[in-house]
RNA sequence: GGGCGCAUAGCUCAGCUGGUUCAGAGCACCUGCCUUACAAGCAGGGGGUCGGAGGUUCGAAUCCUUCUGCGCCCA
């Protein structure tokens, strides 16, 4: 067989995802089996794979693998979120731009068609991606958002909370985005510090009498909005002031100064203009005294009627803040404009300014369901890991404010709500809530008294609902839990584990505990495991904008599937930011070099019954056993870090594991001589802790382990990798490993002098031992000095009573070995490298003499550290001891 | 303004409930090797007063206080 030098995931990776998915090992069905179930966090149904989405998705594919090994019925559920705003922009603009169409211009179900046109074309793109990642997802169950069944879900969800009167509509200051025409929510806005200019602008008293005062705005073009001007009550320049009126410019409207303690004497000038329907505090001023709201606004972001400065109606509100400079100039209110620095925010999805603008939206009342989703997370009824982010949960979740929940939006769930056609939309307007038109028909009829209340003299609610007023609901809805409360979703619900970025602990984690325990009583994931964020080398989040992200599928095809799960694991402990560098990848990509060879070099030996000798299988029976004991401890490890979800410690403990233990050592420990074959025993052996090690790598890696798992022996049907048992762990021999560690410490010191001294790599040397119990004890051991003598190429070993003429030293443990070369030893050099150990030596000598002086540590510490230091003390001076029989010996100075 | 978090090698980070020769890993760097699996590799090596100060303790990278510098969330 030839195996090419490198290993190619092209080769392998398309071909066993295949393989996988036609014998169905990513099918669940409930069965007598413990369920492990992950719900997938949905991605934008028209989005594509970015680098978050492949971190988050690999941790998901590795704790569903794992699962799937140690015999669970792993679930895995896949889908996409319709994501309404963004996915409504991408449409619009599609329709603006290719389809020379307005949006509006369409009506709603021409519009709906369009969306659904763009979805067919784009939605999906990303599962398929999920698959090149290696994502073991059950494809069967895809979901989403929009399906039949879930839009169901959702409007009987509002239809059950509008019942429990934990809905209401509402007036509020809303963030508003002028050119997607909607509502965001404040996680939506995103602030950032512009440049901008703030406008000094005189309002002239109503009676002369005084110079008035000078506000300063950044938007002077609300200034038609305002309907007084505030001052603190304790800012002596304009005490006189309050409760007289000034004169808005240009056109000479009166309004009240008011004293208020909001406003901040050092900003500005001191003196604040109120504009209720434009700013938030402005409105809840506006509030506490009682003043109209004038919106000059309309919902695109431009001047409307109310405006009472008709030179500006119509125009967009920048367009009218640049005509405002030179109106104010001439009209003599200009004070002054300075520049300066302010937070602006931007909608992350159309990137306009946002306004605040008041307006009418539903809301659910967060009150009664805030409750028992914090309690689940103090209690650790859900676990976070890490644990930390607790602290950001319960800050958010005890300030909770009521949740508005409609969007001006076609595409997503329409409410279900229903008006009065004869009834002007307000507050107060009737309103008749019902998952059917013809329901709710009935329930007018009802209410209003009328029974001949006809059909078309009720009119929907124009608005969808909030994209995550429909996901909230994903872990129930996808295992058709509203419908079908007694199905597959008693035994998939609550979930195992979620798996998310902690920058949607808000908008989703939070409530989709709510929805958990409102809808099913219960939790929806027993442990949420929080991703960082993954950054570039500048620590900057990945973004479009900034171009600063590498092409997902490019990476992929570059590193292959492994390499680049690799990669990402290998830097992101939970919770923790990554700073993504392509080298990540190309170490993963190296590990699999790595492995290849390994299988390489395995495969390549011509394998006898027995072994050359005794001494050879003495050597072969150590190593095997040795490898097995510390796989034991691996297995320790590992069973330690999945069960607080160290992912990244798992993977890098493989990856030493594999590298160093397996390829560095063990392999060379077994590795049969030029042309010469391996005993059978040995290299049975070898093909199973390699294929053990390729399970307990397979949820990391699942590529490259499928590969080798199959390359190492020829497997029946159906006996793959991802299918194996998760091996067993046995307690490690702990004595033996100590053994092999000591003869490695040993190696490393005849290698380390061999590499001074210049040695050939290939070229034996003698190496002798002191004798002592313990070194005779150590080489007492089958087999050691064999491996001793084959790894740091050396002449059959010996533990002797005197010490050689003219040999090398070292120290290892508390015992001394040479080198003996066939050249003279530089007498002064090793006088200077024992007298610097010297030093050493007695430093730590004198540290743990100090220690063991003191009364108190004595009688303190443990008796296990006490004993601990005796005996560290016995091996130091046991080592000073020989460090300076070795300096006598070669007359050192 | 309120809250949370971080500071350990040149870089990115581990280091659990204080106690092994505990100051670690990977990358980077230096030296030597095209050693019959792998140069995308092998063998070796240098490098940190654990942000500053104080405290608790027999003992502190680890716990407490404080200062400094950064980051994030909320208003």
């Amino acid at each position: 067989m030839e195996l090419s030098t490198r290993y190619n995931p092209a080769d392998t990776e398309e071909r066993w995802y295949a393989h996988w998915e036609s014998r169905g090992y990513f099918r669940s069905v409930p069965d007598d089996r413990e369920s492990f179930t992950i719900v997938i966090p949905p991605p934008n149904v028209t989005g594509v794979l970015h680098m978050g989405h492949m971190l988050n998705n690999t941790i998901q594919d590795i704790l569903i693998r794992k699962a799937r090994l140690d015999g669970k019925n792993a679930c895995w559920v896949p889908g996409t979120d319709h994501a309404s705003i963004a996915t409504e922009a991408k449409v619009v603009r599609w329709l603006r731009e290719e389809k020379k169409l307005r949006k509006a211009d369409l009506s709603r179900e021409q519009f709906m068609e369009y969306a659904y046109q763009w979805k067919e074309k784009y939605g999906g793109i990303i599962l398929r991606q999920l698959r090149k990642l290696g994502a073991s997802c059950d494809w069967e169950r895809t979901a989403f958002t929009m399906d039949k069944g879930y839009y169901d879900d959702v409007i009987r969800v509002f239809v059950d909370l509008f019942n429990k009167d934990k809905l209401y509509r509402g007036l509020r200051m809303v963030n508003w985005d002028p050119e997607a025409k909607t509502v965001l929510s404040n996680e939506e806005v995103l602030y950032q510090e512009e440049q901008a200019q703030l406008f000094h602008i005189r309002y002239l008293p109503e009676d002369s009498a005084s110079e008035g005062l000078v506000i300063a705005t950044q938007r002077p073009e609300t200034i038609f909005a305002d309907v007084a001007v505030a001052v603190n009550p304790k800012d002596g320049r304009y005490g006189h002031l309050v409760g007289k009126k000034v004169r808005i410019p240009l056109i000479d409207k009166l309004i009240p100064v008011i004293a208020d303690d909001y406003v901040d004497i050092e900003f500005g000038t001191g003196a604040l203009k109120i504009t209720p329907a434009h700013d938030q505090n402005d409105y809840e001023v506006g509030q506490r005294h009682q003043l109209e709201v004038i919106d000059i606004l309309t919902d695109d972001g431009r001047i409307n009627e109310s405006c009472a400065f008709a030179p500006i109606v119509g125009l967009d509100r920048f367009e009218a803040r640049k005509r405002m400079k030179p109106l104010l100039e001439e009209s003599g209110n200009l004070v002054k404009t300075e520049d300066y620095v302010t937070n602006i925010g931007r909608s992350e999805r159309t990137g306009v300014v946002v306004e605040p603008k008041l307006s009418l939206q539903w809301f659910v009342k967060m009150s009664s369901l805030g409750e028992p989703a914090l309690k689940a997370v103090l209690e650790e009824e859900v676990k976070f890991y890490p644990p930390s982010f607790q602290n950001l949960y319960r800050n958010w979740m005890e300030n909770l404010r009521d949740w508005c929940i409609s969007r001006q939006l076609w595409w997503g769930q329409r409410i279900p709500a229903w008006y009065l056609k004869s009834e002007a939309l307000s507050k107060e307007t009737k309103v008749f809530v019902a998952a059917t038109a013809a329901e709710a028909l009935e329930i007018a009829r009802k209410e209003t008294g009328n029974p001949n209340l006809g059909a078309d003299e009720l009119r929907q609610d124009e608005d969808v609902l909030d994209t995550w007023a429909s996901s909230w609901l994903w872990p129930i809805s996808v295992f058709d839990g509203f419908n079908q409360p007694e199905g597959e979703v008693k035994y998939y619900y609550p979930t195992s584990v979620l798996v998310t970025g902690w920058d949607i602990i808000f908008f989703w984690v939070a409530r989709m505990i709510m929805a958990g325990y409102e809808f099913k009583g219960q939790r929806p994931f027993e442990s949420v495991y929080f991703t960082g964020m993954v950054r570039d080398k500048q620590r900057r989040k990945m973004s479009k904008s900034l171009g600063n992200s590498p092409d997902a599928i490019k990476l992929l095809d570059d590193f292959g599937a492994d390499g680049v799960r690799y990669g990402l694991m290998s830097s992101a402990a939970a919770g923790g930011d990554i700073l993504f560098d392509e080298k990540l990848c190309e170490n993963g990509r190296n590990f699999c070099n790595k492995m290849w060879n390994a299988l390489r070099l395995v495969k390549g030996w011509e394998v006898a019954d027995s072994a050359e000798n005794e001494a050879v299988a003495e050597k072969n029976a150590l190593a095997v056993r040795w490898l097995r004991e510390k796989f034991n401890q691996l297995l320790a490890d590992m069973e330690a870090d999945f069960r607080n979800f160290r992912l990244s410690e798992a993977l890098l403990g493989l990856y030493g594991f594999i590298w160093d233990d397996f390829c560095s050592w063990y392999l060379e420990m077994i590795k049969p001589g030029y042309g010469e074959p391996i005993d059978r025993n040995t290299y049975e052996s070898t093909l199973d802790l390699y294929s053990d090690l390729m399970i307990v790598l397979h949820p990391f890696m699942p590529f490259i382990t499928e590969e080798i798992w199959h390359q190492l022996r020829d497997r029946k049907a159906g006996d793959d990798c991802i299918v194996q048992s998760y091996p067993n762990r046995k307690e490690a021999d702990a004595e033996l490993i100590k053994k092999v560690e000591s003869a490695k410490e040993i190696i490393s010191g005849i290698r380390e002098i061999r590499i001074q001294q210049q040695i050939k790599p290939k070229e034996p040397v003698a190496f002798v031992a002191q004798k002592s119990p313990s070194v005779e004890a150590l080489f007492a051991t089958s087999g050691i000095k064999e491996m001793i003598a084959k790894l740091a190429v050396t002449h059959p070993v010996e533990a002797v009573e005197k010490e050689p003429e003219n040999a090398n030293s070292f120290i290892s443990g508390t015992d001394q070995f040479y080198l003996v070369l066939n050249k003279e030893i530089d007498v002064e050099a090793e006088c200077a490298k024992i007298k610097q150990e010297l030093e050493y030596q007695r430093g730590f000598v004198r540290s743990i003499e100090s220690k063991l002086s003191n009364e108190k540590f004595v009688n303190g510490a443990p008796a296990q550290v006490v004993e601990n230091e005796r005996k560290k003390l016995a091996d130091g001076l046991a080592r000073i001891q020989l460090l300076e029989e070795s300096r006598s010996k070669l007359g050192c100075a």
